[in-house]
DNA sequence: CCCAACTGGTTTAAAAAGTCAAGCGGTGTG
DNA sequence: CACACCGCTTGACTTTTTAAACCAGTTGGG
């Protein structure tokens, strides 16, 4: 009688972070170096702008990732959205999802209709 | 370089699926056991069935899980959930989850707005 | 100098996805 | 017989995601 309960369940409550779209690809992305809104944008492959900063607000509230502002003086302003510890452990998630892909999503299997 | 490209890289297909709402519910519903339509429903807690039905079907064609229906004669028809040798390795991706969530999610952060 | 392209976003409306509640055929139980 | 359960399907409604346009500022080329 483990399973179920929304509220409780500190893996129900992970299973709902990480499903949200663009998430696990926002953490893949970002586990690689930290990056700035478009060129994040441009890592994660298809996600619009509006519902990247609603993700990265919510990842940034639950502080799994950092957002710094860079303004060099005289240079241009960038964001740059960073891991954070918490953020940065979910490399064994990713992880796991790689070596399980590579085994069983290789060739086939995802095909469209 | 090796990020982004949408349908290549079998880590970015795998996460597609994964982070279908309730997917990854309802893979760790199967882990604990095979189980029928309704008592699935109830194991995920809160997902509707129509969205059960299409991710059951997703899943099924996918071979991650199998759909048997047992018709014992004299007994009420069940249809019957299980995951496949692929699906069950899905563990892996459930337990860095889980082992996340209990060190980084466990009281505090997933407050609500 | 001026235009084009880049930065990090916001806004809007339309499309897609998910949800709720009801209901259907069937079985079994009081 | 009525009512509760099974496994779904249907249709109307709500929420989420999307594309596209656009704002303000910076930098580079012609």
């Amino acid at each position: 009688m483990s399973t179920a309960h929304p509220g409780f369940c500190p893996v129900y409550r992970a299973i709902g972070v990480l499903q949200e779209k663009w998430v696990l690809h926002i953490v893949r992305a970002l586990l690689v170096g930290e990056k700035g809104f478009n060129e994040l944008a441009r890592a994660v492959g298809g996600c619009n702008s509006a519902t990247l900063t609603q993700r990265l607000e919510h990842l940034e509230s639950l502080a799994l990732i950092a957002k710094r502002t860079e303004d060099s003086p005289g240079k241009l302003a960038r964001s740059v959205y960073t891991l954070t510890p918490a953020g940065r452990e979910l490399q064994s998630v990713i992880d796991a999802i790689d070596g399980w892909a590579r085994e069983h999503l290789t060739a086939a299997e995802a095909a469209p209709a």
